[in-house]
DNA sequence: CAGCTTGAGTGAACAGCGTTAACTGTTAAC
DNA sequence: GTTAACAGTTAACGCTGTTCACTCAAGCTG
């Protein structure tokens, strides 16, 4: 005999692992309340008394995917003991692209849509946010970490400009105290992931490389090295 | 007295106009079926007459943005006459960050999800692809346009690989037979501008910098710089 | 143990969605 | 002047998210 509380939070999960399933079937279009009622053998009403909305529901599947990602990403960090950092990077980064490749739904349901509604006040509680801020911190901290192991030459500030100085200052304590030509250099480096991996999953590269790997491979040696980081050739 | 193939086309028209309009004030999910048909003051099944579903009518709407974008892309390089191809790049760059970041509801139409489906025998037949195409092709041109005006500098085949070249090598003659290593950059060019313009746009950047244009620009500076092209700096 | 309260779940209903079928006029063509 | 094509309507189907009133069992309290 199980606690109300125990039986509340197991289907809980048992409604977000359909919500789940569906997704991965479907696309974000098949996860519906009915479906996913449908998917428990309940009324659509019931899970109400476990979500406020339908879009509570995918938001709270979002802030999981997120999470799910992050320790995925954080545990190929630790299980695979590698002491160099430019290597710990790599790895990261070939990881997110395996996760958006295997789970492109998923993934769309993270990244391919524009952030709900960035203005509003309480946005920075949601779980969702929190979640996605966990993820953006596996990057920021491992690229902290490498500067302040091994420095990386920052491009001048001529090419940067007072104004991106600036504001990259204002975020330096956000950035274990790095200075802004590197903060500049470690945002570069995530938004070419980013957009790379993105362009990738989205088939938004099809056209010109039916495989991007190769791409990606290169792409990511340029960029390691603009981070000091010393990458095997590639034959 | 119009003839009835003018009227038909006028309707037509009149329909997409609906459509973009609904697109712009409430998002992609507001220009629905019906809420178009309300728009006119026409029954629903009356749109059936002039789209087979609404998939359609929708896929119609993207293709006319692409097009709309496409041109407003071509006049703003002969409008404004620059003989300075690099130059001419930059505005193109600008140009269609404007065009996001003015019409932010159009541009995730555009660009914020998958293509529908990539492997479907008659794909490359479809409006909305050759739209793509066509707006790929102001970018790819002009690169191209740039390299046999002043061949830029490209890495070395040993960041490349054996395998990228292979596949780039295969792109040669739609890229009006630039060397490998050089549509190595362009692609790079493109993969960087894009990424940078969807995460302004889709506001994934938001919690590290505001405002993105300094960023921007410094990027562009660098892109820019890769392909060969003097920019001038910021400050 | 009795009584009351909480909460999970149901059934019926509402408004809105995309879509189809059968039907009505109007308009162009032979 | 008859006929055929066409734009548009009405009614309906199955689907969606959501609300309200209700039932029934579990848990706590006197």
């Amino acid at each position: 005999m199980e606690s109300r509380d125990r039986r509340r939070a197991a289907t809980l999960a048992e409604i977000k692992a359909a919500a789940r399933r569906l997704l991965v079937s479907g696309g974000s279009a098949a996860v519906g309340l009915r479906a996913v009622a449908r998917e428990l053998g309940l009324t659509p009403p019931a899970l109400y008394r476990y979500f406020p909305s339908h879009e509570a529901l995918i938001s709270a599947l979002i802030a999981d995917l997120y999470d799910e990602l992050t320790t995925a990403l954080m545990q190929l960090q630790t299980t695979e003991d590698v002491p160099d950092l430019g290597e710990r990077l790599y790895l990261l980064a070939n990881g997110l692209r395996n996760w958006g490749l295997a789970h492109p739904a998923e993934f769309a349901l993270l990244f391919g849509t524009a952030v709900p509604a960035p203005d509003a006040d309480d946005h920075d509680e949601t779980p969702g946010h929190q979640a996605a801020m966990r993820f953006g911190a596996v990057f920021k901290e491992l690229v902290a970490q490498i500067w302040h192991w091994k420095p990386f030459p920052y491009p001048p500030d001529e090419l940067l400009g007072r104004e991106l100085i600036a504001q990259l200052t204002q975020e330096s304590e956000h950035f274990q105290g790095m200075p802004p030509g590197a903060i500049y250099l470690s945002l570069t480096y995530w938004t070419r992931l980013y957009g790379l991996i993105c362009m990738e999953v989205f088939g938004q590269l099809h056209w010109v490389l039916p495989d991007a790997g190769a791409y990606f491979e290169a792409q990511l040696r340029e960029i390691g090295e603009a981070l000091g980081l010393d990458c095997p050739p590639a034959d």
